[in-house]
DNA sequence: AAGTCGGGGGG
DNA sequence: CCCCCAGACTT
């Protein structure tokens, strides 16, 4: 039932084309709490040009997030360089098993099991969100599934469940119902291949499963960014604290706790809000014409990592996060051009 | 166990 | 506004 449902419905994807475990792995990564539609594009610039182990090994990380920029949750990338850079100082291929896969950086349980299955055709469970969703709906099981013992109950689950002769169709299948057919929301159940087999479906429950825990609310930052221009230049430091965006690039920041309500009588600002999953930054850009960056530049230097001169078209050799780049492209650039 | 890490799309 | 997405790591 459920082989042939995937068989006429599932989605050619570039990933599924191969077995070659680096690129898979390379993909899992990626589509890590990541849409497939979103994912995608930056899969095939990626592949293209670190289309195995030694060629990610050999480049310099910078050029790894400039491929990652806009994607979010750098530090994949960085677990991925990092990764490669070890397996090619022992022996330069994959590891060839889940305990192998599993101690590489930003190799958790769904990884390792998603690449010895699909990879290698190893009978793994591989749980991610939508597996947890559609495990939940065929027993009807309320059990909070992100916690460490929901985990384990349905990794057990699923274990009983996987079909130990076919790991890579059960999990590419399974996975894709819960992508396709077992959505979140409203899902289609007239036309679910298993819908005979849906305890959930039977009592009317689908809607509430699976059960998560409560989310951590949203707190406010609040970010002012100067940007110092002189003579078609400004500055941009590297991001090098435990926070957000670690290893990007922007301008001179300072955060405070909210606005103070002073006057901004003259001068050049521009006011953007950016959302992320925990965060809702508020963030000022102000442009400040000076007359010699290297002034500003001593005076700053001790404060900001990798504080240095940079042309304004030569923006391209550092990621930055989306925040910046929308300051970049829809105020600076235009702001410029008058 | 709880918090942190991005960004985007859909209802 | 809310939700979730081929999760992993740190504390």
């Amino acid at each position: 039932m459920l082989y042939r449902w995937y068989d006429a419905n599932c989605r050619i994807l570039p990933w599924r084309e191969t077995r070659d475990p680096y690129c898979i792995w390379v993909s899992e990564i990626i589509l890590q709490q990541t849409r497939v539609a979103q994912g995608l594009t930056y899969y095939m610039r990626f592949i293209n040009r670190f289309p195995n182990l030694m060629s990610l090994a050999q480049a310099e990380e910078s050029e790894v997030l400039l491929y990652w920029q806009g994607l979010g949750y750098y530090s994949r990338a960085r677990n991925m360089h990092r990764a490669a850079r070890q397996l090619v100082q022992t022996g330069g291929t994959m590891p060839a098993d889940w305990a192998g896969l599993r101690q590489m950086p930003g190799v958790g349980d769904y990884t390792a099991g998603a690449i010895a299955s699909f990879a290698y055709n190893m009978p793994y469970p591989a749980l991610d969100g939508n597996v947890y969703r559609v495990l939940a709906r065929l027993y009807d099981c309320d059990e909070v599934f992100d916690t460490s013992a929901g985990k384990r109950f349905f990794h057990t689950l699923a274990e009983q469940l996987l079909d130990r002769q076919h790991p890579r169709q059960f999990n590419s299948a399974i996975m894709e119902l819960g992508a396709l057919q077992c959505v979140p929301a409203q899902p289609d159940c007239d036309v679910c291949p298993v819908v005979s087999f849906c305890k959930a479906h039977q009592t009317g429950t689908e809607a509430l499963l699976p059960v998560r825990k409560p989310r951590t609310a949203l707190q406010d930052r609040f970010f002012t960014y100067t940007i110092y221009i002189c003579d078609g230049q400004t500055l941009l430091y590297q991001r090098t604290k435990r926070d957000i965006w670690q290893h990007l690039w922007e301008f001179p920041l300072v955060e405070s706790q909210g606005w103070n309500e002073q006057k901004w009588e003259g001068v050049n600002y521009k006011e953007y809000e950016h959302v992320l999953s925990h965060r809702r930054l508020h963030a000022r850009f102000i442009i400040r014409e000076v007359p010699s960056l290297d002034i500003e530049l001593e005076k700053l230097k001790d404060s900001y990592p990798q504080l240095q001169k940079v042309r304004l078209d030569g923006f391209g050799e550092f990621a930055m996060s989306r925040l910046t780049e929308r300051a970049i492209d829809e105020w600076l650039f235009t702001l410029i051009e008058r």
